[in-house]
DNA sequence: GTCTATATCCTGATAGAC
DNA sequence: GTCTATCAGGATATAGAC
């Protein structure tokens, strides 16, 4: 039988969390059928191979979750509001897969082509168009109406990217340095919000009396 | 005959690139001994098993890492020049080793027990004692002081090194992104520091006008 | 479509000569 | 210490009954 419960659909949700977690490499067939209630044979009959599941679990996966992601980089309001968006957008979504994160850092460093399609597929042109440029006239006007120091953008976007992003991908580190630290945690996650956009919104924005330290 | 190019020595080396590389699961021990140019069973004559082989390639190449890397954070000087030869050296070395990040990052993630205590026992206590409070203190110094506004050393600690980590873990996926940059070069790593220097220091030095945005 | 049983291949590990 | 040859276990993949 058929339905939202489809057999197929099961088997790619297991392969996902199997995947994610142990790696295309650690990932075993029999674990697989094992969370989706079915027996290996059955996989071979869905997917011809390993690296057919593989594949299809992947695209699906990060298909997803770069389509929700990206849409955090869409310019709202004022300077500060589109900040504080971004940033909140950002960590709330990591926040609740810090799986994907880890495992795609892992997966395109060690030369997985699956993974690197995917994502160029989607960063470069989706529904919307292209979405850095978007991302980048929104500074690039902030700058010239003198809102904001003149930083350069993309820098200034793997800053933020970078700090959103760290404490979830490394909190296994991180847990086991400050034990007294949770990263999934509420109260540890917006405070981290918060800290973060302090720090940016008083490192960019314009000073009143303009003692700039770039030479 | 033994020395400096012993083959001990030469499978640690061996078995660390490729560990690295491909991961606990993904390593082949046919690969580590070609690289070691030696065949398997020599491999199980010096390290009993890959378990054993991984622990001690995997101890050793962490610790020496972190050994380093942990001298970045002993405090110079004020807290402007801290700060810089802070993200000047995190930078350089990761920039140098993006492969041992990217690593540990997954491979902790899997529930690997050897890098988690490597890494708990190196940051913890070393020759000169735990460096964390070290580190804080030389925030709490400057917050005291007036020098800098009242941030929370720890999340600032947290900002820096995503800052710094970044561009090098995800840099296959931003040269898919983005084809014009390349985080190994010499120009955007020295652009990278100078950065993230602007902004932190932007964002944390206290402002004359005392027009500070916490609530 | 789903199962059990089996084939095939690969990998870590060992035996034993030199 | 280093090699060749081989074993034993486990993984993917297939055959064939229901």
């Amino acid at each position: 039988m058929n339905g939202p419960g489809a057999t197929g659909e099961r088997i790619l949700d297991a392969a996902c969390e199997v995947f994610l977690e142990k790696g295309k490499a650690g990932a075993r067939m029999q674990e697989i059928a094992a969370r989706a209630g079915i027996n290996k044979a059955l996989l071979h009959y869905y997917f011809r191979s390993k690296e057919e599941l593989y594949r299809q679990a992947l695209t699906r996966e990060l298909t997803t979750f770069f389509r929700e992601l990206v849409e955090s980089v869409r310019p709202a309001g004022d300077m500060e509001t589109f900040l504080r968006s971004f940033i909140d957008n950002y960590i709330d979504r990591l926040s609740r897969n810090p799986q994907v994160v880890r495992f795609l850092t892992w997966e395109i460093g060690s030369g997985g082509p699956v993974a690197r399609n995917v994502i160029a597929g989607i960063v470069q042109g989706n529904e919307g168009g292209p979405i850095y440029p978007v991302y980048r006239e929104t500074f690039s006007r902030g700058i010239a109406a003198g809102a904001i120091r003149p930083v350069d953008p993309q820098h200034l976007l793997f800053s933020l990217v970078g700090m959103c992003i760290f404490v979830f991908l490394a909190a296994p580190i991180l847990t086991a340095v400050f034990p007294e630290i949770d990263p999934s945690e509420k109260e540890f996650i917006e405070k981290r919000k918060k800290e973060i956009f302090d720090l940016v919104w008083n490192g960019i924005k314009a000073e009143k009396g303009g003692n700039d330290v770039r030479d």
